[in-house]
DNA sequence: AAACTATGTCGTAAGTTTGCGTCATACTTC
DNA sequence: GAAGTATGACGCAAACTTACGACATAGTTT
């Protein structure tokens, strides 16, 4: 990689990919689903869910909300990580326009040969 | 990183991970996009398409493909790769499971605090 | 203010990804 | 079968990711 073409691709390739190189390592999905499943957004208690050391949770939490994918509010000592469920909705969106997209075609299916 | 510890994950996580990490490039978002609006699938024209070199390309699709999102036809000199619209369904389904559960619960919205 | 706790930052080491040129393979065509 | 074309495999270099310990910061408690 001398340097990364990226200008040549369109905005909206880029978002996409860059989303879901945040989706791209399980403990980030895993953190996703773990402060889905709180209804109060714990904060360190993350760290302990997770099979990492606390700074390397604590790195993956960091290129979340660098997405904003996820909020910190600093309360005293701890933080209090939540979800961004509106940016998520988002996401959401877009991933389904880009499937939608790519399943809208009826290509060769698990045995069928394309017709080229 | 000593070694990967995705054994303390879940298949689920490792699974939506590993299809996140396959569209974490712009390229391949691309080439998905361009093989979804050809009604025939195209071969060696993806590579023409897109700004980087041609063993670049057929290294993005080897990677797509070793995931079977999409699939490669011989078909004498040329090969002919198309989407497999029966796993990227899946896919999608898979996505919007872990959307849905993420944004299920009203989290911190915009400007608000969290309540911890 | 001293001890303690929860967090983030930094530096480092190992591993992975990306991009590309060169080469090997396999089919076509002359 | 010799020349030509479309592809993938291989190897290398640069950049990025992941993981983590040591340190810094900032609030709490005593």
């Amino acid at each position: 990689m001398t340097y990364a073409k990226t200008t040549a691709f369109t905005d909206e390739q880029q978002q996409l990919a860059r989303v879901a190189k945040a989706l791209a390592h399980p403990a980030r999905v895993a953190i996703i689903q773990f402060l889905a499943s709180q209804k109060t957004c714990i904060s360190g208690d993350i760290a302990a869910e997770l099979p990492l050391a606390r700074t390397t949770v604590s790195q993956h939490l960091q290129e979340l909300k660098a997405l904003d994918l996820i909020r910190g509010e600093i309360d005293g000592l701890t933080v209090c990580y939540c979800l961004n469920t509106e940016l998520l909705r988002q996401v959401h969106q877009q991933f389904t326009a880009f499937f939608l997209e790519a399943t809208a075609g009826e290509a060769c299916g698990p045995g069928e040969a394309c017709e080229c």
